[in-house]
RNA sequence: GGGCGGAUAGCUCAGUGGGAGAGCACCUGCCUUACAAGCAGGGGGUCGUAGGUUCGAAACCUAUUCCGCCCACCA
């Protein structure tokens, strides 16, 4: 007997996840094992991480996007790939702009008390302070990104890229500037793009207003309807719709505005429904999207009578001054006095919302930076439909395209200090602009009044350009190289337009690739009702404190679990303990192999052919179910099934390794040291449970680490293993079958115990069991001792009937204690071989076709090289299989 | 208005043509030398509704109801 090398002192009764993780953490840093080697020689695999927020903490949102990308580039560095996962923030510029001004309100100052030098000064201050901290809450977690290639949207290298990418466009005329009606937010102060509104319905009032005709021999009107009041104000026309019956006639006729007693003349425009309301609708350009290009086509004049603010202006006469809410209530009540509010119902619609302060937007006429994204657009839908983007699940692309087929110009000017100013300046003397990449000495013109333009870009722009700027472009760098396209990129649906879609049209037209060739989008993590987890209701699971009190790989192990999909997550305390139980199981499991590995010779090895003879009906159907779940995660994970490959994993380790096996396998352990049976049972628990670890590395990488080194499976980290591959004994197939006989009988007789309240441990000399076939044919007979029948499937013996399928029927009689059970087979040697020769023409048959292919010129000069390629590797792999085949025959005729 | 998803056990959800399942909860019995964070057994569902296809439907088709989400310029 060797001395003992495996570590089962060191393992606690129960699993602790405390004190493993970070030590685990700190080794792979020292080993280095995230790092993406550019050079190495294998296939590359390689994602960009969703920028977290500098202002962020890690949320639900996070742990679930980055367990599921870490666990792909877990596996995928054990199969050998060279895996790059580009880790970095993101500015966030109006979410970090915010966040800072509060810090400064607190202190009783304002941005503008401190000017825009010294504010972003202190917004890089904060940004140095915080925006670690997110990262090192990934580290928690377990995220295996390479963290010496950590990257921030406003690096310098990311902002060239930045500046690059704006000028380009420009000089291409798809960037463009001008003065438009733009969704404004009055507390930001600033632009957004329609996508950054969030609509919701409210309840409000629909006025029905009378205005007056201007004719002066007229007391008559017509009456229009409007849920704005206010905007009366700047009213420039009455539209009516071309075709209309009801109201065409009104055309050509002026109208008198009440309260401003300005004169408008009403006109004919394709936009306004003539069924709708009274078919005559006001226009006030100034402070409708709508009305704006009404006011467009009919050259009318834009008023604007509410400020940037929200306040009414200098226009708005004696109302100036007041929030456009008071002025609302306000002009309602002068219109009643006037006798010219005709009707005020109840209105449901919807308002748009500023999505970082909820406020309501105000509809803007200010001078903006768009990008002119149809063109662009056209090629993305283009690279879907032709299969270089796929979508996973399938049904986002049918979202995306319908985004990108009806898409607007992008706003891209913000007016905030924190971000990337836009490369733009403006000439005071000539009034040029000049569009540069640097700062211009001078103008064209030979003045040096030059003014950068004050603005800065939409954050998401720069985040457009994340998965080549990360990677060093403009300049062309190994990386790129390697790298670029990356392989998939996971995220959630919720920024598919933000960000998704914004990738694919940069990376197209910059890189003349799409960013990635997959995109996983995941579902939303709620709590456990289906709420959206937020602060004001309470319901939010902060992870860290997850993984503070269970562990980051229960946390991970629970989300991976609950990822179907297509589905929301709902998530529960309860939830993350079902899957901590399941890593004590494990961990207890492995404590059992360990205590019974322990007395084994140090150079304990995998089951050779040769130990089939040895081996049990049980032993050889778990080699056939281990070998069936690593081809099954295989695929599991190559398909991003995430939730099906933890639960294959659970049931597997639950249901079969440890309920079962562990149990069978009991008195074979318990025999003579260095017998044939104890042996060969000692080496298939080394051998799956090296499997399992592996397999379950990915999901759970903590404590399958620790495990592993309890195993003393080598020197090399888990992280470093290989991906197992599946084991071909003989007779294994055979043996589930046999086996699910098996397990159905002592399901029934189980069963039958608990019905007749027979006591544990007691052997029922009185109760026989006998087992009928549908012909009411004894096939079985047995005392239902568990015990009895385990010393039973210990020694086997030859099963008369080949039945696969438990008996339909059972029956409790008492009677003598009889003993018979003729479970399962000894693996049937002529059986088997003949199996195997049968398959063994197959291959061969398949191995003559490939053959046949590859010497076939044409073939071989023609067709893509990958195709070749794949058939060169299916005929290596056929070869090696015939070859392990004829072993298998030879090994079980020796025997 | 357009699009998407869901409806299966008390709860949360798997199950893409042939035995209705898991986890949690509940009931019964067990501290059996890996694990009581465990083991064994059990109760509980006309698979939203109505048609259709099929020898056979929870699954496929059609219609319908309810719930959720996304997009959209309904003044």
């Amino acid at each position: 007997m060797g001395t003992s090398r495996r570590g089962l002192s060191a393992l606690t009764k129960s699993y602790e996840p405390g004190p493993i993780e970070d030590k685990w953490y700190a080794k792979w840093i020292e080993d280095g094992i995230f790092k993406a080697d550019p050079r190495a020689d294998k296939k590359p695999f390689s994602i960009v991480i969703p920028p977290p927020n500098v202002t962020g903490s890690l949320h639900l949102g996070h742990a679930l996007d980055n367990t599921l990308q870490d666990i792909l580039c877990r596996a995928k560095r054990m199969q050998g790939f060279k895996v790059l996962w580009m880790p970095g923030t993101d500015h966030a510029g109006i979410a970090t702009q915010n966040v800072v001004e509060r810090t400064l309100m607190a202190e009783g100052k304002n941005r503008h008390e401190l000017g825009r030098e010294a504010f972003v000064k202190r917004v890089w201050e904060w940004k140095e302070e915080y925006g670690s901290r997110i990262i090192g809450q990934l580290k928690k977690l377990g995220a295996s990104c390479d963290w010496e290639r950590e990257r921030f949207t406003m690096d310098l290298g990311l902002s060239s890229a930045v500046r690059k990418v704006f000028v380009d466009l420009y000089k291409k005329g798809l960037i463009y500037r001008g003065k438009y009606l733009i969704n404004w937010c009055p507390r930001c102060l600033t632009a957004l793009s329609d996508l950054e509104v969030d609509h919701k319905e409210l309840d409000g009032k629909f006025y029905s207003v009378k205005y007056i005709f201007a004719d002066k021999d007229d007391s008559s009107g017509l009456t229009v309807m409007t849920t704005r009041p206010e905007t009366i104000l700047g009213d420039a026309a009455i539209a009516v719709h071309p075709r209309d019956e009801r109201n065409r006639h009104l055309v050509g006729r002026n109208v008198i505005v009440p309260i401003t007693g300005r004169v408008i003349p009403v006109i004919e425009d394709n936009m306004v429904d003539p069924e709708f309301g009274t078919g005559a609708v006001k226009i006030t350009p100034a402070h409708d999207p709508n009305d704006f290009l009404v006011g467009q086509r009919h050259n009318l004049e834009s008023i604007q009578v509410i400020d940037s603010r929200g306040i009414m202006s200098e226009e708005a006469g004696k109302y100036a001054g007041a929030d456009r809410f008071e002025a609302r209530e306000l002009i309602v009540s002068d219109l009643r006095e006037l006798g010219l509010l005709i009707d005020a119902s109840d209105h449901r619609h919807s308002v748009g919302h500023c999505y970082r302060c909820n406020t309501v937007i105000e509809p803007y006429l200010s001078e903006q930076w768009f990008v002119r994204t149809k063109p662009l657009a056209d090629a993305d839908v283009a690279a879907v439909k032709a299969g270089d983007i796929r979508f996973i699940p399938e049904q986002w692309t049918s979202t995306y395209y319908q985004w990108m087929e009806n898409i607007r110009d992008w706003c891209i000017s913000r007016q905030l200090w924190w971000g990337h100013r836009i490369p733009a300046w403006y000439c005071d003397d000539c009034g040029g602009v000049i569009v540069s990449e640097e700062a211009p000495e001078s103008c064209k013109c030979g003045s040096k009044n030059l003014r950068q333009d004050e603005d800065v870009l939409d954050t998401w722009f720069s985040s457009a350009l994340w998965p080549f700027s990360t990677m060093g472009w403009p300049q062309s760098t190994e990386t790129l190289e390697a790298f670029y396209p990356t392989t998939v990129l996971v995220t959630g649906f919720d920024i598919i337009f933000f960000w998704v879609a914004r990738m694919i049209m940069m990376g197209i037209e910059f890189m003349k690739r799409p960013p990635f060739s997959h995109v996983y989008i995941h579902a939303l993590v709620r709590d456990e009702h289906g709420q959206k987890m937020s602060k004001s209701k309470g319901n939010v699971i902060d992870p860290l404190d997850i993984i503070d009190r269970h562990g980051a790989d229960a946390l991970r192990l629970t989300l991976a679990s609950l990822t179907l999909q297509g589905r929301d997550i709902f998530l529960s305390e309860s939830r993350i303990e079902t899957y901590r139980f399941f890593l004590n199981k494990l961990w207890n499991a492995s404590r059992f192999a360990l205590m019974n590995l322990d007395d084994a010779p140090d150079a304990i090895e995998s089951p050779s052919v040769d130990d089939i003879r040895h081996m049990r009906l049980h032993d050889r159907w778990i080699l056939a179910r281990t070998s069936d779940v690593i081809k099954d995660m295989t695929d599991l994970i190559e398909g991003y099934f995430f939730g099906e490959s933890a639960r294959t994993m659970y049931d597997f380790v639950w249901g079969e390794l440890c309920d079962w096996y562990l149990e069978l396998s009991k008195p074979a352990l318990r025999g003579d040291e260095g017998s044939d049976r104890k042996c060969v049972t000692q080496k298939i628990l080394y051998s799956v449970f090296r499997d399992v670890l592996k397999l379950l590395h990915p999901i759970i990488p903590f404590s399958t680490e620790e495990l592993w080194s309890a195993f003393a499976y080598g020197d090399d980290i888990i992280g470093r293993g290989e991906w197992p591959v599946p084991a071909d004994y003989p007779g294994i197939e055979t043996a589930k079958s046999d086996m699910d006989y098996i397990q159905g009988i002592i399901r029934a007789m189980r069963n039958l115990r608990a019905e007749v309240k027979l006591p544990p441990q007691q052997m029922a000399p009185m109760m026989s069991i006998r087992l009928e076939d549908e012909s009411k044919n004894t096939l079985v007979r047995e005392n239902s001792d568990l015990i009895t029948l385990m010393a039973k499937v210990e020694n086997v013996e030859i099963s008369p009937f080949g039945s696969t399928k438990p008996p339909k029927s059972i029956s409790a009689v008492t009677g003598e204690w009889e003993m018979f059970f003729p479970v399962g087979s000894l693996l049937d040697v002529e059986r088997e071989i003949a199996r195997i020769e049968d398959e063994l023409g197959k291959l061969t048959r398949e191995t003559d076709r490939i053959k046949g292919k590859l010497d076939n010129k044409n073939f071989v000069e023609r067709a893509p090289a990958e195709v070749v390629e794949k058939e060169r590797m299916a005929l290596e792999e056929s070869a090696s299989r015939s070859l392990r085949l004829e072993e298998n025959i030879a090994s079980l005729r020796r025997g």
